[in-house]
DNA sequence: ATAATTTGTGACATCGATTTCAGGTCAACC
DNA sequence: GGTTGACCTGAAATCGATGTCACAAATTAT
C-alpha cells in the first residue's frame, strides 16, 4: 500500500509537499516536484478515494434509484451514466423492486454520504419522506411530480400524445381508442387533456370509443384485443400507454390472424429498441437526452454553477402498424 | 453534522464508548448504552460511510463494467444488483462503450479503493492488463475466458445450441443454417462443435448449408434474409447467435411478406423480453441466476467463505417461429 | 536600504470512524 | 489476603488524504 506518506519518505520531502506536487495547488519547487512525480510513478502510487471523500466531504458518486432494469429504465440509466462519467462522476445503482423500504435504503445512503445526490427514476414513497432527505444532497426525479425541493425532468406528454393523435387522424382513422396508464399519474391527465382538445379540434365525438386505464404491460395489450373481439366492433386505431402494451396488441393480433393496420392500427409510445423489430409506429421519447438533463440539474446543484438544459421534443417514428 | 464525537459529548461519554455501544462490540454498561442509543436517536445520527471505508479498507461496493445497457446486460445487471443488495453490497456502474481507456478507468477505481471488486460483463482490453489488477481485488468475468486469476461465469453454449438444433430437427427441418457471432469467442467455437456433432449424429451433410460469422444485431438478421432471397434457396431453418439477430430476420420476413415458419423457421437465443412479444422460439439463458453466481464468487473471495454456486441449465422456449 | 511580496517547506490539525492499550473496579477463588 | 479474570472506560493511535499556519528564503517595490 503506497500512500502519500510512503512517497514523501522516499522522495525526502513532507507529505504536504507530495500533496501539493501531485495536485498542482500551492508552491512547490520544480526540482522537488520532479522528484515526487518520479517516485510516485516508480512506486505506482494511486490516491485512496475514501480518504479523499472523508476529507473533502465529496464522493463524486451519484445514486440512481429504480424499481428494476426494464428497457426504458436501462435507456435512462445509460444516458445518465454516460453524462456522469463524462464529468468525472460515477453512478451507484439502487434497485427497489418498488419496495418502499429499499427506497429508504437509497435515501440513507445519501445521508451516510455514500453518494452526493440521488436520481429517482420511479418511486412509491411519500414525496414528503423523500423531500426530508434533500438536506443531505440534491434529489431529482424522472417521475413527474411537483415539489419545490425536488426538480423533476419529466416531459409533458400532452405534446407527444397530440402528435400520435394527429398522425392517426391524418392516416384516416376516426374511431380512436385511448389506452392509458395509471390515472393517478400526471402524465395520464395530460394525455386525457390532449385527447379532449384533439376531439374538439376535429369535432369528433369523444364518447365514440371508450378509454382504458391502468394498462402498461404486453399482457394488457393482449387482453385488450381479446376484449374487443368479444365486445363489439374493434376501433380503427389505438393510441397506447407505451410500446409494451402496443407490442402485446400486435403479438395477439398476429396470433389471432388479424391484420395490422387493416383490421386495426396501433401507435406505441417511447420508441424502445423492440419497436423497430416489431415494426411498430411509435412516438420517440428522447430518454437518453433527458437523463443527461437530469444529470445536469444535479451537477449544477452540486457544483453551484449554471448549466443549460437541452430542450427536448417528441417525434413520430412511422412504421407499418398505422 | 452529527458525528460520533458530538454524540459522545451529548451523552457524556467518550467516542470509544459510543462506537462500542452502537456496534455492540466490547463491553459497555447497560446504562451508558441506553443513554448513547437515546442520544443517537434524538440527534438523528448516521455513520459516515467514507470514514468507515477509510478505516476498515472495505467499501462494500462492487463495480460492474459493461459496454452499454442493451437488454442482456440489463438482465445481468438486475440479477447482480439484487444479489449484491441482499448481502449488503452496493453496485457501481462503469460504462465503457467498448473503449479500452474506459475499462482502465474501472480498473483504476478498484486500485483507488472506490470498489472492492469488479465484474466485467464484456471487455476488449488484454487479459494480462486486467489480470495485473487482480492484486487490488477480485475480478470476475461474464465473457468466457480462461485465466487462473480471473474466474469466468460463462455457460457452455454447446449444450444450449444442441437443444436448439435437436428441436429444429424434431420439427422436421433438415437444411439448417448457423448464424454465429464473433469467431474469436470461445462460445462460437462451442457452437461449431455442437453443430458438427449434431450433423454426425443424424448423418447430415454439414456442408449442405453455409454458416455465417460475426452476426449480432437485428440489421444483420435483415441482411441475412435479403441475402438468401438473392442467392438461392433459403434454408428450412436458422439457428442464430441471439434473439436480436433472430428478431431482425422475423421483422424483415414480415416486411417482405414471407411466412414464418412456413418459408423458413428461426430459433433465437437468450430469451430476452422482446422474444415473447415477437413470439420467437428461443433458448432460455438464465442470465439472472448467472449474475447471482458471479456475485457469489466475488463474495466468497472477499469474505473468504465457501459459497455454493447454483447449477444452471439452458432450456427451450417454443413459440411460433419454428 | 528597507519594506512588502512571492515562493517554498514542513509540522500539525482535521475529516469521522475503529481499535488498541492501559488502567480501574469488583467479584470469585484458592 | 492475594491472585485471577471479567467488566468497564477513555486517551490516543490509526486509516490516507488536504489544508492551514508559521516560518524562512528569495524577489520585487518603494
Amino acid at each position: 500500500m503506497t500512500n502519500i506518506k510512503e512517497i514523501a519518505k522516499r522522495a525526502g520531502v513532507s507529505p504536504s509537499t507530495v500533496s501539493r506536487a501531485l495536485s498542482g495547488k500551492g508552491y512547490v519547487s520544480e526540482e522537488k516536484k520532479r522528484r515526487v512525480l518520479a517516485v510516485a510513478e516508480e512506486f505506482d502510487y494511486a490516491p485512496n478515494l475514501n480518504a479523499l471523500s472523508l476529507k473533502t466531504g465529496i464522493t463524486r458518486r451519484l445514486g440512481l434509484v429504480a424499481p428494476a432494469f426494464i428497457e426504458s429504465v436501462s435507456l435512462f440509466t445509460g444516458g445518465f451514466v454516460r453524462a456522469a462519467e463524462e464529468n468525472g462522476y460515477t453512478v451507484t445503482l439502487f434497485m427497489t423492486g418498488s419496495d418502499v423500504s429499499k427506497e429508504v435504503e437509497a435515501l440513507e445512503a445519501l445521508r451516510r454520504k455514500q453518494v452526493d445526490a440521488l436520481v429517482f427514476v420511479m418511486f412509491k414513497s411519500d414525496l414528503s419522506l423523500i423531500a426530508s432527505y434533500t438536506k443531505y444532497g440534491p434529489i431529482v426525479s424522472w417521475q413527474r411530480i411537483i415539489h419545490p425541493n425536488i426538480p423533476s425532468v419529466f416531459m409533458n406528454q400532452y405534446d407527444g400524445y397530440t402528435i400520435a393523435l394527429e398522425h392517426l387522424y391524418a392516416r384516416g382513422y376516426r374511431r380512436i381508442c385511448n389506452i392509458y396508464g395509471s390515472p393517478t399519474r400526471l402524465n395520464t391527465q395530460s394525455r386525457i387533456d390532449a385527447f379532449r382538445d384533439f376531439c374538439a379540434k376535429y369535432e369528433l365525438d369523444p364518447l365514440a370509443c371508450p378509454s382504458f386505464d391502468d394498462m402498461g404491460n404486453p399482457s394488457h395489450g393482449e387482453q385488450m384485443v381479446r376484449w374487443w373481439l368479444e365486445n363489439g366492433q374493434i376501433p380503427d386505431a389505438f393510441a397506447t400507454t407505451n410500446d409494451r402494451v402496443a407490442a402485446g396488441m400486435v403479438a395477439e393480433a398476429r396470433r389471432l390472424g388479424l391484420r395490422i393496420p387493416e383490421d386495426f392500427a396501433v401507435c406505441g409510445f417511447d420508441n424502445l429498441d423492440f419497436a423497430d423489430m416489431l415494426d411498430l409506429t411509435t412516438i420517440h421519447y428522447p430518454v437518453n437526452e433527458q437523463a443527461g438533463n437530469a444529470f445536469s440539474i444535479i451537477r449544477s446543484r452540486i457544483e453551484e454553477i449554471e448549466l443549460p438544459l437541452r430542450p427536448l421534443k417528441f417525434h413520430l417514428v412511422q412504421r407499418s402498424t398505422t
